[in-house]
DNA sequence: CGGTTTATCAACCGATGAGTTAAGTAAAGC
DNA sequence: GCTTTACTTAACTCATCGGTTGATAAACCG
């Protein structure tokens, strides 16, 4: 994605494969042919998807003979949840004072309209 | 995306400039050029931003006059919290019992390993 | 009316994404 | 030591993404 971190975990969370994966390794580790078998795509389009997951910090790998377990690694979810949980007051329909302020601010502006070093040519 | 609802959602989350269009839109509607404002891209570059977020139903567009109010629609992101919150036991390190005994089923198909119509040709 | 403001649509471009097949690496097992 | 098993890397295709410029639509303003 763009760089950034939060953006490189929407970015792997935005793939229903890649979802499915963290769901199953939610159940515990597992190898990359256990991750790919429940998908009707190849083996390596299965080890990319957990490197996008790796890169995002979503999921570590560790070594054991020839297979690569999986593991979730939860921490950039909790991270998801706290940036959503932002909005709460927006979809519980609350807003406490500083919103209400700041929405009046936002109303008064677009009918007085005047100030605000805006770009006009 | 791929074309699931949650899919859009998250991959329109993954770009900065989309969240921060959020984020200034969680003070209160704004019109295009207003969100445009901030950024150092073009206003049609804006206009597709929006148009992103609006199939998301991130936000929604009225109408005034030649204006086109934005409005942030907080619904996705209720269920973007919902959806992270599923892992919360696993960033708390609390493990339920379902999850305890899914975790040794886990382990003791990797150690045992039989049954399971698995894939071997 | 003509011009300005606000915003979208259309066509294009380079980069990235998700998938493929084919080849390469690494450890185990006989 | 050769084969098998597990997985990764490489090279390619094709669609989509984020951005651009240029043209267009629609409503207001004088």
């Amino acid at each position: 994605m763009t760089g950034d971190p939060l953006s490189e975990v929407f970015g792997a969370l935005a793939d229903p494969t890649r979802r499915a994966i963290l769901a199953r390794l939610a159940e515990g580790e597992a190898t990359v042919n256990e991750l790919a078998e429940p998908f009707p795509v190849s083996l390596q389009a299965i080890s990319k998807h957990l490197k996008v997951l790796e890169r995002a910090g979503l999921i570590t790998r560790g070594r054991d003979a020839q297979w690569r377990p999986c593991r979730l690694e939860p921490e950039p979810l909790r991270e998801v949840a706290t940036w959503a949980e932002q909005y709460r007051r927006y979809w519980e329909g609350r807003y406490d004072q500083l919103d209400e302020y700041l929405q009046r601010l936002q109303k008064e502006k677009s009918d007085g309209q005047q100030g605000e070093d805006s770009q006009r040519p």
